[in-house]
DNA sequence: CTAGGGTTAG
């Protein structure tokens, strides 16, 4: 590829670079990178900077990220969104270590009076939420001057992550005001919060909304919540009668937040039945004996 | 060249 008189151009880089970012081939994205450190003109190209930088978040690797994007002459809001975003997948793996990372793109950021705004800003309000920081998200939120469903949708989700169903559910109030329309993904961080809270008559009216008021038609996420929402409360033959009048079929996360129910509240025959569906939709996983585990254990210490 | 989601281990 690197031979004097056959360069890659800039664009077929940035494809085989996206192709490596979304195939997770770490050794093949990193022997492009070191075959092209030399070549100037396509090394400090921001489009290839930007895919290179993509390409290691997506492999896992931030280290070599955050080393290549410190050295990028030219960075962009692509740059930048490619950074904040990476770091937030990282974090489901490596909270602490990417928070600290996050922080740092943060006060890069201020320090730059880059403004947190659009990508960006929605890039960091989720990572903060992510990271278990709703006040940090909170804060970024607050400063910025557009938000859009993106925003709001992270911040919801931050405060119901938190356990601030309250505060998720305001915010998610202000919505119609500023323009902002939700949708299924935001519905999924209401009900969330609103089932986590033990807020079963809100969760409903929210649910019911859904496709009443903004005409959204529910997924099997939602019913997966509103499950979820019954089964917490302890309204177990609620969400039996709930789950058996669904217009779509019940996938594993429905019946997982059943069997979760049963194993909160020690149902171990109806636990047993839920686990022979759960294991029909999904064979492969191992979160049905997780639960059915918890469910013999949780008996046993009834007893 | 870029975005967000539901169950889950005594």
């Amino acid at each position: 590829m690197c031979r004097s008189n056959l360069r890659p151009d800039k664009m077929t880089l940035v494809v085989i670079l996206l192709a490596c970012s979304r195939l997770g081939d770490l050794s093949l994205g990193t022997r492009i990178h070191e075959n092209i450190c030399d070549i100037h003109d396509i090394y400090s190209d921001v489009f290839v900077g930007n895919a290179l930088v993509d390409m290691y978040m997506k492999c896992g690797d931030a280290d070599s990220a955050r080393k290549l994007f410190d050295k990028m002459p030219v960075k962009n809001v692509v740059s930048w969104n490619s950074m904040i975003s990476g770091l937030v997948q990282q974090g489901q793996f490596k909270e602490a270590l990417h928070l600290e990372l996050g922080k740092w793109v943060h006060a890069y950021i201020d320090k730059n009076q880059i403004k947190a705004d659009g990508f960006v800003g929605n890039a960091l309000v989720d990572m903060y939420a992510k990271c278990g920081s709703a006040e940090q998200a909170f804060g970024v939120f607050q400063g910025m001057e557009c938000k859009d469903v993106f925003s709001y949708t992270a911040m919801i989700m931050g405060f119901a992550m938190n356990g601030e169903a309250e505060r998720a559910l305001d915010i998610f109030a202000e919505m119609p005001m500023v323009g902002s329309k939700p949708d299924e993904v935001t519905f999924v961080d209401v009900l969330s919060a609103c089932s986590h809270a033990g807020m079963v008559e809100e969760g409903w009216r929210h649910f019911e909304d859904m496709s009443k008021v903004y005409n959204l038609e529910p997924q099997t996420e939602h019913y997966g919540c509103m499950v979820d929402l019954l089964g917490r409360a302890g309204l177990i033959s609620e969400a039996e009668v709930f789950i058996a009048n669904m217009p779509i079929e019940p996938d594993a996360f429905v019946w997982g937040a059943l069997l979760g129910a049963c194993s909160i509240h020690g149902k171990v025959e109806l636990g047993e039945a839920i686990m022979k569906k759960l294991v029909a939709v999904e064979p492969v996983r191992d979160g049905a004996y997780i639960l059915m585990s918890n469910i013999y254990s949780s008996a046993k210490s009834l007893k």
